[in-house]
RNA sequence: GGAGGGGUGGGCGAGUGGCUAAUACCACCAGACUGUAAAUCUGGCGCCCGGAAGGGCUUCGUAGGUUCGAAUCCUACCCCCUCCA
């Protein structure tokens, strides 16, 4: 299918970095015939955030439009692990892990790219068969000061830092993968410009049409300040709650709401730039904008009830302060005759007595909306009352268990 | 093959015999503020006992040793890095 110019429009500009050579890649387009959409991944983080999103989102836009995407499952690369997060030398993957990874990754994949138009191939297809002849055929392509083009390379090196061996080779693979597919077009976000290029080269040297670059922002996470990443602890991740995600959401910092419209959402182009323009000149309450991200976003993984359900939640714990509908219960019986911090401990509201002492003479603790400044027996406790620790965490007083134990 | 540097609490990184459960910063937790955030300010940030005051225990790569007393000194071992060849 011919993409119409507005169609073309979001595909070329909206949530792009760049596209190299953007020209050859409309061109293309233009000529109507199904492309092949490369799109790696390693198996050893097999969870898919929102970062990942805004690439697969571009994905998503060119299926509709008849082209396919080659899924590449790095079981080989993983074991090197990729230098562009400078992360240290991977241990192996068991077979059956990579397996399970795979799985999980491409369940969560789904959720946004077209199944039916996607093609799962295993790394170890072709380097299973690799013998060391081939390995230094595909490294004399390449010289040392190619690599220190590299800007992390380069780094690490002036810095007299150590770079493995192996890790110049993560780029071949990767780059070797493009020819074993025969790619049209390699995604990625903009830290994984050096690869995709070395996959041009290399493409190119073995006579085959050199593949597109499509690179698309670094999400920035949650903590408003790194790339959007799982060992940061900063994501959103496409298989958690409504609730979560819902909840981090909101807690992203104003100033990145129009960024998240634009890459995760399909808010309307026009629409963003109104919401730019209220936002600065401050006519709205930026808190509102965000619910209709959080809800936007949401939506897009979970169904129009639990989207409710989250803004609901929201309103309820983290804006009133009120205690939801589902907490922990622990009965009467077992808390009689124990110090809150033995109690606090008990619900799992505290790590350690110590840690619950802390709490407690912060003023962090409340009993029945009272606050409890003392580590104490508790007297005169029954059934119903409720403690709450921070803001939200909350321990429901029962007279007989009924099932939720907190300790677990 | 040779020379040298280093392994400290979630991270980074001070400390080189007692004043050190161990500086600072980041992260994190709580409180205040607030429009959800962010920012800011305040406090906290090994574990256990005690209402508290206070007390005890365990931590500075691993295992031993010296000493009244060690993260700091000695010995062995493990691991990491840099430079020269």
């Amino acid at each position: 299918m011919i993409p119409d110019t507005k169609i073309l429009d979001t595909i070329l500009h909206r949530g792009v970095a760049e596209i190299i050579v953007e020209q050859e890649f409309v061109e293309l387009l233009k000529a109507g015939k199904p492309l092949r959409l490369k799109m790696g991944f390693d198996p050893s983080s097999p969870d898919i955030h929102l970062g990942h999103a805004v690439g697969l989102r571009k994905l998503r836009q060119l299926q509709e439009l008849g082209h396919h995407v080659v899924l590449i499952v790095g079981d080989w690369t993983a074991r090197i692990g990729d230098p562009s997060g400078m992360s240290a030398t991977r241990r192996m993957l068991t077979q059956s892990e990579v397996e399970t990874n795979a799985e999980t990754y491409m369940r969560q994949l789904f959720k946004v790219v077209d199944r039916a138009k996607t093609q799962a191939v295993y790394q170890s297809e072709w380097f299973g068969k690799f013998d060391l002849g081939k390995v230094i055929g595909l490294t004399s392509r390449f010289t040392v000061a190619q690599f220190l083009a590299r800007d992390d390379f380069a780094k690490r090196f002036r810095e007299g830092r150590p770079i493995a061996i192996t890790e110049l080779l993560y780029p071949l693979m990767q780059a070797y993968d493009s020819i074993a597919v025969r790619s049209d077009v390699e995604f990625g976000g903009m830290d994984q410009k050096f690869n995709l290029l070395v996959g041009r080269e290399l493409q190119t040297m073995e006579g085959q049409r050199p593949q597109q670059c499509f690179m698309v922002p670094l999400l920035v996470g949650t903590d408003g300040v790194q790339k959007m990443s799982k060992s940061l602890g900063n994501y959103i991740g496409v298989a958690e709650s409504p609730q979560e995600m819902y909840g981090k959401v909101m807690s992203i910092r104003d100033d990145l709401i129009v960024t998240y419209f634009d890459l995760v959402t399909d808010v309307d182009a026009a629409e963003i730039g109104e919401m730019r323009q209220v936002l600065a000149q401050g006519s709205v309450n930026p808190m509102e904008m965000k619910k209709r991200l959080a809800r936007e976003i949401v939506s897009q993984f979970h169904d129009a009830a639990a989207v409710r359900d989250a803004e609901v939640h929201f309103e309820r714990v983290v804006q009133r302060g009120e205690a939801p509908e589902e907490i922990p219960t622990l009965s009467l019986a077992s808390l009689q005759g124990q110090r809150l911090s033995r109690v606090l401990v008990m619900a799992n509201l505290a790590s350690s007595t110590a840690a619950a002492k802390r709490l407690i003479s912060q003023g962090a603790v409340e009993k029945n909306g009272e606050k409890l400044t003392d580590d104490l027996v508790l007297e005169g406790l029954k059934s119903g009352d409720l403690l709450k620790v921070g803001k939200q965490s909350f321990l429901r007083v029962v007279e007989r268990e009924t099932g939720s134990d907190p300790r677990r």
